[in-house]
RNA sequence: GAGCCUGUAGCUCAAUGGCAGAGCGCUACACUGUGGCUGUAGAUGUUGAGGGUUCGAGACCCUUCAGGCUCCCCA
């Protein structure tokens, strides 16, 4: 145990198997944005600490950022979010773009937060944007861009699903009780925690705030108003567009999702993971209206989400929905019969891989039994020997580790026959 | 930033304040041209770290680090 130095808190280290996880997650949101037509893109993963002072709140930049200044004495902060970054490079190129801008991006983030399940300081986020359009069907392609992600990883409706809401909407059922303007704020942090309260103290809580006994209410009798959505001629066209977008059975209306977040404009959701233990948001989003103006650009309008690795990472692993984890990328082990032979298997590691096929041999002449539990416990299906009677011949004894089957070939049949058996 | 819980072999976990253990895994051999199965044998370790109480601490006390659960926050 001479190095006790260990990860700064909050970060994770990626071995061969988490890494493996991590990159099916991207290949699944690369294949889900893609197939909608987005483009990747990415920002620098350190911002002067003004980009966010502007926008975000003081928790974010006071607390829960990784701030530091840097030796020129500017005050620079890991990036904490992506959307900041992407509203000033649209704002620069503003002119020259093809709107309606549609990209995609993921990659790592940092928030200093306390650490627990689902929540690391260090942690990679997928970020799905479109920009320059406005309407309830673009808010439906972005929803769908999540429901495909969330069908390509096998997680059906019954077990994770989108909840949808609409600020405006909300807005005007709160103009209806009478609740002000300067009490929005508080009323929509007051229906965030509806859950994670009991509800006598929300009442209490509600009332504390202001609200008169019948607003109180009258808002209680709104939450509980799943109807409530075809008031809203944005959420009726919304549906009608998931449901031809093939989603529909993804997403329902709820009028308890308000997502904290003070820009969104007009549709908001959220995916839950309906069935498992762990009650943190999957991903999650909405419209923005002036994200653009604050960063020096033109005012242009914006529907996006974005989904962090922790937790869907976690649901992945706890419903055995990752793939089994291959140890090595290698088709075949090339065994070392002995030293006089190593350079036959060296030679036909080369045959195969010229041939397209990842081969790796055995580090050193061993024990034949050593080596094939070597291929065995690295999960490989076929390896291939060269020994005294397969040298004198120019052949290669090739075996199926998943039946136990070995057949002897030439030399010029190895590449085919190792490639019959890989299918 | 606040409260509570946990930390013992690679992993999962035992051990009234009294010799640190089990299962799995690992290594070797049975098996000197072939893995999985079986059998036999073997190695595990600064009990997270540091200090204190005690004749004696894995256990009790203090500090610290890490993880978990809440609050907060979730851009």
């Amino acid at each position: 145990m001479a190095n006790k130095i260990l990860p700064v808190k909050g970060t994770r280290e990626f071995y061969p198997e988490q890494m493996a996880l991590r990159n099916f997650i991207y290949a699944k949101v690369r294949a889900a944005a893609q197939g909608f037509g987005y483009q990747e893109y990415d920002g620098p993963f350190i911002e002067p600490l003004d980009l966010y002072a502007a926008k975000s709140g003081e928790e974010l930049v006071k607390k829960q950022s990784f701030t530091f200044e840097d030796r020129g004495g500017d005050f620079v902060t890991l990036r904490p979010e992506l959307t900041p970054s992407l509203a000033r490079m649209i704002a620069a190129k503003q002119g020259e773009l093809n709107f309606p801008v549609r990209w995609w991006s993921f990659g790592p983030f940092w928030r200093y937060e306390q650490p627990q399940k689902g929540r690391s300081r260090e942690f990679f986020q997928w970020n799905v944007d479109m920009l320059g359009v406005n309407s309830p069907e673009a808010d439906a392609e972005l929803i769908a861009v999540g429901a495909t992600f969330l069908r390509s990883v096998g997680l059906s409706p019954e077990r994770a699903l989108i909840y949808v809401n609409n600020r405006r909407l909300m807005d005007a059922e709160f103009d209806a009780l009478g609740i002000l303007s300067e009490k929005r704020l508080d009323v929509s942090n007051l229906v965030d925690r509806r859950t994670k309260m009991e509800p006598a103290k929300w009442d209490a809580y509600a009332l504390e705030l202001g609200l008169t006994q019948s607003q109180l209410d009258g808002l209680k009798d709104m939450l509980a108003n799943f109807e409530l959505w075809q008031k809203s001629d944005e959420l009726t066209r919304l549906f009608a567009a998931l449901e031809a977008l093939g989603v529909k059975e993804y997403v329902q209306f709820d009028p308890n999702i308000m997502r904290g977040l003070l820009y969104y404009t007009g549709t908001v959701f959220e995916a839950f993971d309906t069935s498992g233990s762990l009650k943190r948001a999957i991903f999650g989003g909405g419209r923005y209206d002036n994200l653009l103006a604050d960063v020096g650009g033109n005012p242009i309008s914006g529907v996006g989400f974005a989904m962090g690795d922790v937790v869907i990472g976690i649901i992945l692993q706890e419903k055995g929905l990752v793939p089994e984890f291959m140890p090595t990328p290698a088709d075949v082990l090339v065994t070392v019969f002995d030293e006089s032979l190593w350079m036959k298997s060296f030679e036909l590691s080369t045959q195969l891989r010229n041939a397209g096929i990842a081969a790796m041999v055995f580090p050193e002449p061993a024990k034949l039994p050593k080596q094939f539990k070597f291929a065995d416990k690295m999960k490989i299906k076929i390896a291939l020997t060269i020994g005294p009677d397969e040298a004198a011949n120019d052949s290669v004894a090739v075996k199926n580790l998943g039946t136990g089957e070995q057949v002897t070939v030439k030399r010029e049949a190895v590449v085919d026959t190792v490639k019959a058996l890989m299918n």
